[in-house]
DNA sequence: TATGAATGAGAGTTCATTCAT
DNA sequence: TATGAATGAACTCTCATTCAT
């Protein structure tokens, strides 16, 4: 983990460190919000104060310029490998299969607890600097590749089968990133719970090794 | 089908109606190029003109305003559900199955073709107005819906089966759709031809009755 | 001389070129007087487009920041050198003395005429960019050399006797440039035209071989 | 003398007088520094309360807006002719050339102890208001007439010799204030002293009556 | 019909000043 | 008394739109 601290290169007008994170937290936290309904452009500084609840001039003894409230944003959540690393490490000696299902399900709730801040990467993508877009790209390339390796884990375990891990890996990826783009259409159907378990069997059951995932897996094991 | 003309509703200077669609759908061209590498905002009229090589003054004798060619935009291509049933309809008799993997592989090819547009859609949907967002979304729901129908109809020939027919149309579009948002990961590993027929093998094989599926596909009809 | 555009490096939006430097010569024309009033950072942009009577969105079609009408200015009238070297060549075969006393002359009505630039230069000097400062202070001490040439020009032909050829020139410099800044005093007890005659006297006196001045000089002639 | 206090028509919040006083004498003098380098209006009072090394709050203990410190400046300095004549009237029974002498070299040594005052005074005199421009203008007028009377007093006694003692008065002046404009250039070639030796001995030799002065002076009169 | 010069409202940002601590 | 966080008016500059040619 590079940095605890949020945006220490940007300009600032205090020098009290912790009342500069403070402030910069509550106004990434409110930036999200407003620029989700308007967009980056489409917002103006006024309305960001306003929605910050504090003055159009005291925003910027914590920033330097709008565009740094980008990159606050970036590098307060382009860390979702980092974070799924420490989940799998915390994990434990468990088997592949599981070791799969539990990151598949922690994305899945990060997903929804993520949702506004996918959703605003999403759409404004094209204004980050080229540093910023070169990082969230590749946080997203290394949690394809992480769970490529849980994949590859499982078919030297002699529990998966499939021709292209990376390709399943990118569709496991795409699954738990849809439920953040479409959830205004899911929702009416099933919770978020439902949705991640059926995707989770769908996944399970399509690279298992047949005879092993029914005989295995406790929830069809009872049912005759 | 409402209109064939590009947003009829649109302020105009002039009374030549040809002249006028032929410069929108123009402006509609290479708007959305320039829209899409530097956001909606982010462009100035004076790029756009120049974008279009017509004078900043001319542009504003076909168009009301900057925000009438999201409208346009808009109108030009939320029109999947037309494409599709059009297609579908002349398709003639086929199976379910054939009529099924048929509409898959031809959203895969417009998916490519309008990856612009839909790339587009998702970046500016917060600029859009009330009226075409709800256009926008009406349509990707109605496509939703469509793959629903040819998924029950399979299901009451006896070719399909499947827990939640609508959650599967919509799996099934979402695949589309990530390969236009996700070409840039995914063509590293395989082209639209390849994914597109990886996908359709595996969303076939969830929901075919097995016995039926590889005694009946092509592909694996050399197979004894 | 470099360049007969006014600032050819600086941001435009209109391709007619001589209508760009048309509006250039008025806006520094206005801003000289107005910058000389209230300084020019006490000047905002909308006080300037008064004066100018544009409105203050044209401005910024034929300069890129009020910065550069900074370098406008300087470009305009830091060419001193220039036109004297012009003006001396001009002058022909004349004896050092009459190149001295023309030359001299020359320069106090430029002091009257670009009194008001002078001014400002002496003003503003700390807002103009490192590369103006030293283009105008170069071009001062070239003028000093100038001078310094014509009295080592008499020197040599036996005209003038002095210890400190560059500091007479500067002194000669001097009483030019304390015309146009203490004019509001002098004015009131002598025109230009005593002024420059008076000291161009003085000047002319304490440098001659003595014998030589009175006898040639002819406002002294009709002395016996 | 008006008043030995600095500025006390300007806001304060504090009654003791004297921690007042040494405060803005402190102001004042830092102010003078960061002024000549950004300009008045290109400092802002973050920086000028940082290169007081007090607060940006606490300034406005002791002043009571920025363009007070420019009145502070101006009383500060503006006194030019009171110091001159106590000098003077320090003086006692001397001759009118030796009075003239000491006068002319006192002047150049404030004139290079109040060097920044002076390029201060130069540079944003469109700053100070109404009354403070006047007081400046006075006092560099009252100045002129010292050295006038100064003049005429040596006329009187047959020491010198002029046309117009108001003109020589103002040129003694204007050789004083240029060591200051004009140091930059200057120093390369001569130290104060030299300047003001030469100067002197320009001035005087131009206005003595000629026998007297070779004879009388003490530098010459032991050269054969 | 086409051009591009002109406009001014409104954007991001700064900074003199106030005020709670 | 001293601090520095907060404020908002006013700054420079942009840009969608209009309009004379």
């Amino acid at each position: 983990m590079k940095d605890t601290q949020l945006g220490t290169d940007i300009r600032t007008y205090s020098n009290n460190e912790s009342l500069v994170n403070e402030r910069r937290q509550h106004i990434v936290a409110c930036a999200i919000n407003v620029f989700l309904k308007k967009g980056y452009h489409g917002t103006t500084m006024r309305e960001l104060a306003r929605a910050c609840t504090i003055s159009e001039g005291s925003i910027y003894r914590y920033i330097g310029s709008k565009d740094d409230i980008l990159h606050l944003i970036c590098t307060a959540r382009a860390n979702g490998i980092e974070r799924l690393e420490t989940f799998f490490n915390e994990l434990g000696a468990v088997s592949p299969t599981e070791a799969l299902e539990a990151c598949i399900n922690t994305c899945f709730t990060w997903a929804e607890s993520s949702r506004d801040y996918n959703l605003f990467f999403n759409r404004e993508i094209s204004h980050f600097s080229r540093e910023d877009r070169h990082t969230l790209l590749e946080d997203q390339i290394a949690m394809v590749h992480f769970f490529e390796k849980r994949l590859v884990d499982g078919i030297e375990a002699g529990d998966f089968r499939m021709e292209s891990p990376i390709l399943v890996a990118h569709d496991i990826l795409m699954k738990i990133h849809n439920w953040g783009m479409r959830r205004w259409f899911l929702k009416q159907y099933v919770t978020l719970e439902e949705y991640a378990g059926i995707n989770t069997g769908l996944i399970l059951r399509s690279i298992r090794v047949e005879a092993d995932y029914d005989a295995g897996h406790k929830q069809d094991s009872a049912n005759p």
